[in-house]
DNA sequence: GGATGTGTCAATGTATACATTAAAGTATTT
DNA sequence: AAATACTTTAATGTATACATTGACACATCC
């Protein structure tokens, strides 16, 4: 059995840090040093540095010559950017999955997820509602198969994930989306692909453009 | 005027090793140790390490623990999920630049490289083709506008230069692909968002048969 | 006062040092 | 010869050293 895997401080500095930009602990626009946040980590500025690098190329911070890290801040025109992305892949991936005609126990999780947004929102509970979400599109990318899609889209959940924090509270209750979501579940185990990509689409549609006006309502130009 | 922006070694590094990746001159399966490659770009293994991190974020290599770095080898399946991602993506892209009814001057590009394909296959010259099919396709994205679309598009086109580079010599002569190019061009002109989007996904998904079952032929499973 | 020059400071980019540890080779036992 | 234990080697992960250079503060000049 292999044991603790030894995990070396980049990942551990990475993990910490994306954990903590991605629940805006480290919010956009956040800036530090790298000894600062070696300091803070309790390691060499090495590792930190290499970790950096990678959020970097994922477009998480930005490095900036001799003024420190900066959390990426994340404008409208990213959030256009993202949903035109997410609108193209995902709907073809809901289709994909509908065409392969996966079984029960595959749609299991998508099922539960789709249980758990609508038990969520019943409570009020928003925190958990954005997470069961964020799962079914997780699981979703994890039937379908294809690993790059799959590391790509998930991080631009992960930017989108930022953004939601602060707006699900600005906005109404998300009931659209649940019921999007079981729209797409049953096209998906009924195996008809171009309704479940039409209603994908359609979803990533409408949130895409809610999010973004919400945005615009309250003046959030750059989060 | 901004001189000769100093340019680190990290660059440098990061920017030498990809073009050799890219032109297979470091080929799939390549190995090399940190201090290998520290040696032979002359700079000590810290700016090579980063610039590494970066390579591996794209895909291009992996790093194996006490092995060294390794160029990763393109299969047939990694090559099934770039066209698949591809087919999704830049049928979009196509569709949008033709709804915003571009100008001729912008569209100038685009009208080039398409002539340069046409030229340089009437030439035999296959490696001036690749170049201005790549030029085709980087201007649409730039047109297109959307950054990270953009960047995750071109990372995956240079994979798919790495294995053409291979199977363009294996195969018949690319008449279907130029013909292509210039119908999505020309209902780009016409500002036919629908025809742009479906010349350009019937494009993709014969370019991504072709040299699937090309690789296949040969039994190239592992490049 | 505003613009320009100068000096200090500190962050980065890079080199280097070093401990750890996997891998390969060698010796030992059977 | 095969299996095992031991030794050696060298690559990595990390810390640290250091030179360079931008940013900022202050002084000088108009």
């Amino acid at each position: 059995m292999p044991m603790t895997n030894k995990v070396t401080r980049v990942e551990n500095a990475y993990a910490r840090l994306k954990k903590e930009i991605r629940t805006n602990r480290m919010p956009s626009g956040f800036q530090a040093t790298e000894p600062e946040i070696a300091l803070r980590l309790g390691m060499s500025r090495t590792p930190v540095r290499e970790a950096l690098i990678r959020l970097e190329s994922e477009g998480l911070v930005e490095i900036i010559p001799r003024r420190g890290v900066r959390v990426l801040p994340i404008n409208i025109n990213d959030m256009k950017e993202i949903y035109e992305i997410l609108t193209s892949l995902e709907p073809d991936v809901a289709g994909n999955i509908a065409a392969k005609n996966p079984t029960e126990t595959e749609l299991r999780p998508l099922e539960e997820a789709a249980s758990d947004m609508e038990a969520a929102l019943e409570q009020e509970d928003l925190d958990t509602w954005a997470d069961a979400d964020d799962r079914f599109h997780h699981h979703m990318l994890d039937l379908h198969g294809n690993r790059r899609l799959r590391e790509f889209v998930l991080a631009l959940n992960d930017q989108v994930h930022r953004t939601r924090i602060v707006t699900l509270r600005l906005r109404d209750k998300p009931m659209k989306s649940n019921k999007e979501h079981r729209e797409i579940l049953e096209h998906i185990r009924r195996g008809d692909a171009d309704a479940a990509r039409n209603a994908f689409r359609t979803h990533r549609k409408r949130a895409g453009q809610e999010l973004i006006s919400c945005l615009e309502k309250f003046r959030i130009t750059n989060l």
